[in-house]
DNA sequence: TAGAATTTAGAACAAATGTACTAAAAGTAT
DNA sequence: ATACTTTTAGTACATTTGTTCTAAATTCTA
């Protein structure tokens, strides 16, 4: 399989991002990586925020998919938390860069800012959803007034356990995501019932 | 009360981090704002580096000085844990440039990384024993498995809550940091005791 | 295959930045 | 008052970067 220009871009500038952050890489970075001219790297990107939005939007594009996929299945709602934050938690690392730079590139790039914005309002109703959900299955059992700081914590988790492991956590990718979501998950151990088997 | 050359520049970059991120601030943006040559500057500190690390310090000195002043207290652990949180919090929120561009900041600059990574070692310690100490005088009853999550949850919250507030919170400092806090309190909610009344 | 569109390389330019240097000014100590 | 130190302003230079432009090369299409 053959990538286009377009696709080599993006691909190599995501190594590149997530290996020295969204600052440090420019154009004429990736296009010597590359092999290609700067000249010739401007003609698909303008400059390396165009590059960013492309990848904010691959990774969007990946999270609806997988979303989309897992409410099709017909496990119980535990389950579909689990490996849904999982998988997530996967794909999130892929683009970690865009996390570890969160605030540098929310505040440069204003079309991503609006659109996270969004993301976030969709993803608290979400979790909302899924919470009453599994209450009413009795799955779990929360305080009404400990569910909205429940979603907030866990929404906050979900964006910057990549931060806090890039600095803190020695260990391969794949421990790193297993520890993170394992402390990810606890935050709604206390509220299991004793019949959420799983 | 008169500052001298370098307390101006330390106050004048403060603001300047927090209101526009620590790069897009230079020694010669931070210079024109005081009427000062960057010539003048960089006698002084000789790139915006080593005013962060100067910043740094001071944000450390403070949180270093709030904690020997709080476990002077003589008030019930739940309260010191609640106090000492809101104004950690409070003196974050002065730094909050260093919390903003975390990890652009660790990686620049590898002593502050070093001096971080020592840091975190002593909180999650203190932690432990605070909690130790509330678990024996029956103020809270937690799973000794449930442990280290919540240090963990605990410790992310408290280095993050201000880049998810810089995006998503819309409302005045105050309230930024009240709103943030009781989410963090949260997160021991579930664990207290009916007599760890306050 | 001829012509058009797309893609590519490379040069050129302006702006910003870190850094170093010089010399003047201000302050201090003897 | 004189010599010395510290502080300040301003200049200069090399580098990097974003951006634009030109022309050649390649690919596509009819």
């Amino acid at each position: 399989m053959v990538l286009s220009t377009k696709d080599k871009i993006l691909a190599k500038a995501l190594i590149l991002f997530n290996e020295q952050g969204s600052d440090f890489v420019t154009v004429r970075h990736i296009a010597s990586e590359l092999g290609i001219s700067h000249g010739n790297l401007c003609y698909h990107f303008a400059n390396t925020d165009v590059i960013i939005e492309a990848l904010y939007q691959q990774l969007v594009d990946k999270l609806n998919e997988l979303t989309k996929e897992m409410t099709g299945l017909s496990e119980n709602q535990l389950t579909i938390l689990y490996q849904l934050s999982y998988r997530s938690f996967e794909i999130l690392y892929q683009y970690r860069f865009l996390m570890l730079d969160f605030v540098r590139i929310m505040r440069r790039i204003p079309a991503i800012k609006l659109h996270f914005k969004a993301l976030m309002q969709i993803r608290q109703e979400q979790f909302t959803y899924i919470i009453a959900s599994m209450q009413s299955n009795s799955f779990i059992d929360i305080p009404e007034k400990n569910i909205a700081p429940l979603i907030e914590q866990a929404l906050l988790f979900g964006d910057f356990w990549i931060s806090r492991a890039e600095i803190l956590f020695d260990g391969n990718e794949q421990e790193k995501i297993a520890y993170y979501h394992k402390t990810f998950y606890a935050l709604f151990e206390p509220y299991l019932c004793d019949n959420a088997d799983w």
